[in-house]
DNA sequence: ATTATAAACTTGCATTATACAAATAAATGG
DNA sequence: CCATTTATTTGTATAATGCAAGTTTATAAT
C-alpha cells in the first residue's frame, strides 16, 4: 500500500497548530475545540446540539457542558426550538460572531500568507484539489465520523 | 479577506475524525494525541522528547507524562542518550511499532478509497497540491507552533 | 576547579475535558 | 393512553492539561 497518508498528516497538523495558536491571541482566550465549535455555528446558524456534536465527532454529554461554558462566557445562545419541545438551537452572540469572525480573520491571514508564495496557477490548483478532496471525502463510506459517516456537505 | 478556511477546515476536520476513529479500532485503544505521538516517532526514531513535544505542540510535562504512560502500555521505548545525560531518546518498541502500522495502514486505505474517485490525473493534482502546500507553510513565518514556527521539513 | 546559569526532564497540584450510565422531558406510534 | 424513542442534562469516575517548582546534567564564566 502506498503511504499517501503522510503529506496529509503533516500539512493537518500545521493547520490544527496553527489553529490552536489563533484560539489563544488576541485577548479572548478559548480552547481548541470551543473554537471549533464557534466556527460551526457560525457557518451554520441554528442547528441543534446533536447536529453540531455530531459533525464535530464530540460526545453529547461533553458537549452540552461545552455549550454551557460558551453560554456563561455570552458567546454562544442557546434557544428552545419552536418545533420541538426537547431541541435546542445554537447562534452566536454578537460577541462570539466578533470572536469567531477574528480567528476565521487571523486563519486566513496565514492562508493568504502561504498562498502569497505560490503562483496564482498554483492556488488555483490547491484551491481545486482541496475541493475535490472534499468531494470525494464526503461520498466515501468509512469516511469519517465515529457515526460511521455523515455524508452531508452543506 | 478572501475566505480561503472553510474548505481546509473540513477537511482537516474530517482528516481528524477519522484518525480518532482509527484509534479505535482493530483491539488496542489509543487516544488521539497518543496516535499522534506513536506517528511521529515512528516517522522519525530516535528524537528527544523535547523535539517530539514540540513538533506536536504538546506542553512537555503533559508530554512526560503521555510517555510515562505510553512506555507502561509498553509501545515506546525511552533510552538515555549517550551524548547528553539529561535527553531521553524515543523508539517504538515491537508492539509499539505494529500499532502506529495498523493505524498507518487504516489510515492509508481510507485514502486510497478517497483517491479511487478521482482520475489519476487528478490524484497526481492533489498530490502534488499538499506538497505545494507543505512546502509553503513551512516557509511562511508565522506558520504554526506556539513556538512561532519550526521551519523544519525533513 | 568552582560557581552560576541554562537546558532537559519530572512531579505536585489545581483545573478542565472526557465519556459512560442514568435521569428528565418531550415527541411519536401503536 | 401507554410504550418507545429522541434530545438533552447530570452524576461520577477517569484522564488530560499546564503552570510552578523541583532534580539532574551540561555549559559558561571566573
Amino acid at each position: 500500500m502506498e503511504n499517501l497518508r503522510e503529506p496529509f498528516q503533516i500539512m493537518v497538523r500545521r493547520f490544527g497548530l496553527l489553529a490552536k495558536y489563533c484560539c489563544s491571541t488576541g485577548g479572548y482566550n478559548i480552547s481548541l475545540v470551543q473554537s471549533h465549535i464557534l466556527y460551526e455555528i457560525e457557518r451554520k446558524s441554528g442547528q441543534s446540539m446533536q447536529m453540531v456534536a455530531e459533525t464535530l465527532g464530540i460526545d453529547i454529554t461533553t458537549f452540552s457542558r461545552q455549550i454551557q461554558t460558551l453560554v456563561k462566557m455570552d458567546l454562544v445562545k442557546k434557544s428552545p426550538s419552536p418545533d420541538d419541545g426537547r431541541v435546542f438551537i445554537l447562534t452566536l452572540t454578537d460577541e462570539g460572531l466578533q470572536t469567531a469572525e477574528s480567528i476565521d480573520n487571523q486563519m486566513n491571514a496565514f492562508l493568504e500568507d502561504v498562498f502569497s508564495r505560490m503562483s496564482s496557477f498554483e492556488k488555483d490548483t490547491v484551491m481545486h484539489s482541496i475541493d475535490l478532496l472534499n468531494r470525494s471525502m464526503a461520498a466515501s463510506e468509512h469516511c469519517c465520523s465515529p457515526v460511521s459517516c455523515k455524508k452531508d456537505q452543506d
